[in-house]
DNA sequence: AGCACGCCGACT
DNA sequence: GTCGGCGTGCTC
């Protein structure tokens, strides 16, 4: 009797160990078995074979499910990478390795076929109509049984029967790509040349490209993959979640014609399923795609280009959590190929490695048409607020649109109201399930809940007083609609948030209207991501202090990011561009930095922060999250955590927003020593299973983001 | 995560 | 005397 370890589906961290079945079927490491666990079934993942075993009661599989493994021993060893470092279960890493159609799930995904029809050979004699058609569709072949048809109508039939061509079922296709168009070369600056020279002429394997905004790095970028394309390799291109992703893939696609694939959320299972395949099948050579991309199949990778690589969407925040960029480094040291990583606002923790010469820096200094847009900032001390806007903005978009120019302005909250607060008891709309406030969203009159996307009915009547009358305080993305539209009301008014987005290629379309027929883009953060049109010349960022005033680490990071970014929009044609920040505090660091374009400045000022209150890149972080219904519950476990961790400093344990009806504690772990910190938490994870509680704990290796 | 097992209160 | 409440512990 042969025995196999396998991982089960589904069993959370609790149980990242191997279980022995019995199988005599040939079954290879990588595939999926069926098997009963627990007096239910599930699926297992096969991880060793041949293994010997003095168990008893060994059970045997029911089922093998795969003749071929789902993944390679790459992607294998990747996985326990992932769980090493992130503390997760392997299995849970081979998850979200996979595309969602070829998950170790319990619920088959169904996968549809359609019939293609394909040329073969025969002797029988042909009718003559039957013999033009032939020789008319026989170039075309391979095509879809629906498209065969269509071109020969009744003569289908006896053609496939006398066997002149044949049919093959195939996983149904749909046209992921976009519209094609034009490529455009541009002639390259010295800058740009020097740039691509030095990546290819070095022996280094992990670079910074540090390009201002509209420097022209994605020329760079396909100049670089074109060479690697040339020597039979492959090349995966990165970039964020949201935002550029239509018009990055525009560009590529422009480039290298068809034999790119493409990979992001917004596609289907059946889509991902048909992308993913094209990989494995070796039918394409580019794969452009977000952080899930980072897994696809490929043999011989020539080259990683990661795109705004500062951008937070590239560290997951689910299990597993992981950041895309370790993905990244750790498969280009497996294919012996390079890495770029690109930005006109690093992270700081690449650029003090680039700092540092772990990573080698290069520069682009200037942009494509040498002018960098003009920052004014506005003291908003000193306006008076007419709806969210300064009179000087109103008379900057005044002009801006006069000379037929296009406006983009960015106000970070979407909605109407953000806060709904009844104006006679001053009880405010809460969210039962996270205890933070709704917002109202005018769109379909309802309360929206931002943390956790529940929609709550709205009859304008406090539940506490039945009072009908509400404050009308702050304003979103929906409320400036409005006054923009009151204000300018021949102005052509695009909005592009999470709201207007949620329809499948809403983004290109959006991004295709305000191209073709927009005034003014207004939207939240999305709207200062990677977007590059020649008519823009005005930016205007409102509430531009909103970022800056949450107590993470990080705020001040992010919050500069975006405001450069936001501005990069602005003059990138021949025409200059201006920039107008609104905003409280125009003496803070951050504003200043912004002001002068002053990364390096911004850089040295933040770190010099961080290395005070002792956070990244000086240290490494580990958040832990007890979730539980009694507060008090969660609060003892989080504090024997605390105990457990009394050889770091740890932060906590603070109370946090309620998810999902569950109250939250949080701790913050801080060690200068990365390996130590992993082993510790590996011992944690261990240590909360011993105690037998029903707290959960959730931990968040290296977090970006902690206020949640 | 499920789901069986087990130890107490309410009820035909 | 039994039905079922959910706290606890195990899963090859």
């Amino acid at each position: 009797m042969k025995l196999i370890n396998v991982y089960i589906e589904h069993l959370t961290l609790q149980l990242n160990q191997l279980f022995t079945y019995a199988c005599d079927e040939p079954v290879q490491k990588g595939c999926r078995v069926k098997v009963d666990f627990a007096h239910r079934e599930c699926i297992g993942f096969v991880q060793e074979t041949d293994v010997k075993s003095d168990l008893k009661n060994i059970k045997p599989v029911l089922e093998v499910i795969d003749k071929e493994p789902l993944l390679n021993e790459e992607l294998l060893d990747l996985a326990q990478y992932i769980s090493k470092r992130y503390v997760c279960s392997v299995i849970s890493a081979y998850k979200t390795m996979l595309p969602p159609a070829l998950r170790p799930s319990s619920t088959y995904k169904k996968i549809i076929y359609e019939d293609h029809v394909y040329l073969s050979s025969s002797t029988l004699p042909l009718t003559s109509k039957q013999a033009n058609v032939y020789e008319e569709i026989k170039d075309k072949l391979p095509m879809k049984a629906s498209e065969f048809r269509k071109l020969t109508k009744s003569l289908a039939k006896p053609l496939i029967e006398k066997g002149y061509v044949k049919l093959r079922k195939l996983p149904k296709s749909n046209d992921v790509l976009p519209s094609y168009i034009e490529d455009s070369i541009h002639e390259l600056t010295l800058e740009q040349k020097n740039a691509i020279e030095e990546i290819e002429n070095s022996n280094d394997s992990c670079f910074l490209l540090h390009g201002v905004t509209g420097s022209g790095k994605t020329e760079v970028f396909l100049h670089l993959a074109q060479t690697v394309l040339k020597q039979n390799k492959q090349v995966l291109f990165l970039v964020p979640e949201i935002g550029l992703t239509p018009m990055m893939i525009e560009r590529v696609m422009a480039r290298f014609q068809r034999k790119v694939a493409i990979y992001h959320s917004q596609l289907n299972d059946q889509e991902k399923y048909e992308q993913y395949c094209l990989v494995k099948d070796k039918k394409v050579d580019i794969v452009i795609g977000t952080r899930s991309a980072a897994f696809m199949p490929f043999d011989d990778l020539g080259l990683i280009l990661m795109d705004e690589e500062h951008d937070t969407s590239y560290k997951q925040d689910s299990m597993p959590r992981y950041h895309t960029r370790d993905i990244a480094l750790w498969r280009a040291k497996y294919h012996g190929c390079k890495v770029v990583l690109s930005s006109a606002t690093p992270s700081l923790e690449s650029y003090s490695r680039a700092y540092k010469n772990v990573y080698h820096l290069v520069s682009l200094t200037k942009r494509i048409y040498d002018q960098m847009p003009e920052i004014h900032l506005v003291d908003m001390k000193e306006e008076r607020n007419q709806f969210g806007l300064s009179q000087r903005l109103i008379d900057a978009i005044q002009k801006t649109l006069d000379k037929n120019d296009q406006v983009i302005l960015l106000l970070n909250r979407r909605g109407y109201l953000p806060v709904v607060r009844c104006s006679n008891c001053n009880e405010v709309m809460m969210c039962p399930d996270c205890g933070i406030a709704l917002t109202y969203h005018k769109s379909n009159d309802s309360l929206m809940c931002h943390c956790c996307g529940n929609v709550y009915r709205f009859d304008h009547t406090c539940p506490k007083c039945h009072s009908h009358h509400f404050f009308q305080v702050g304003m979103g993305t929906e409320r400036l609609e409005e006054n923009i539209q009151m204000l300018f009301p021949n102005a052509n008014i695009v909005r592009m948030d999470a709201d207007s987005t949620k329809r499948k290629n809403a983004h290109a379309k959006l991004l295709k209207e305000f191209e073709q027929s927009g005034d003014i883009l207004l939207g939240t953060q999305m709207v200062a991501k990677g977007l590059d049109f020649e008519r823009v010349t005005l930016v205007g960022i409102l509430q531009a202090d909103n970022a800056l005033i949450h107590s993470d680490y990080r705020s001040c990071e992010i919050a500069y990011q975006m405001l450069e970014q936001a501005s990069g929009r602005s003059g990138r044609g021949v025409k200059k561009g201006d920039v107008y920040i609104q905003t409280y505090d125009p003496g803070h660091y951050v504003m200043q930095s912004v002001l002068k374009h002053d990364y390096l400045g911004f850089f040295r000022k933040e770190m010099s922060y961080r290395h005070l209150g002792v956070y990244p890149p000086y240290v490494f972080l580990c958040c832990i999250i007890y979730s539980h219904e009694s507060l008090e519950k969660a609060m003892d476990v989080a504090l024997l955590g605390k105990q457990f961790l009394s050889q770091f400093k740890v932060l906590g344990p603070l109370e946090i927003n309620m998810r999902q009806r569950q109250k939250r504690v949080r701790l913050i772990v801080k060690s200068k020593d990365e390996t130590q910190l992993n082993q510790t938490i590996w011992k944690l994870v261990e240590y909360h299973r011993s105690l037998k509680t029903n707290v959960k704990q959730d931990i968040n290796m290296y977090p970006l983001i902690l206020e949640e």
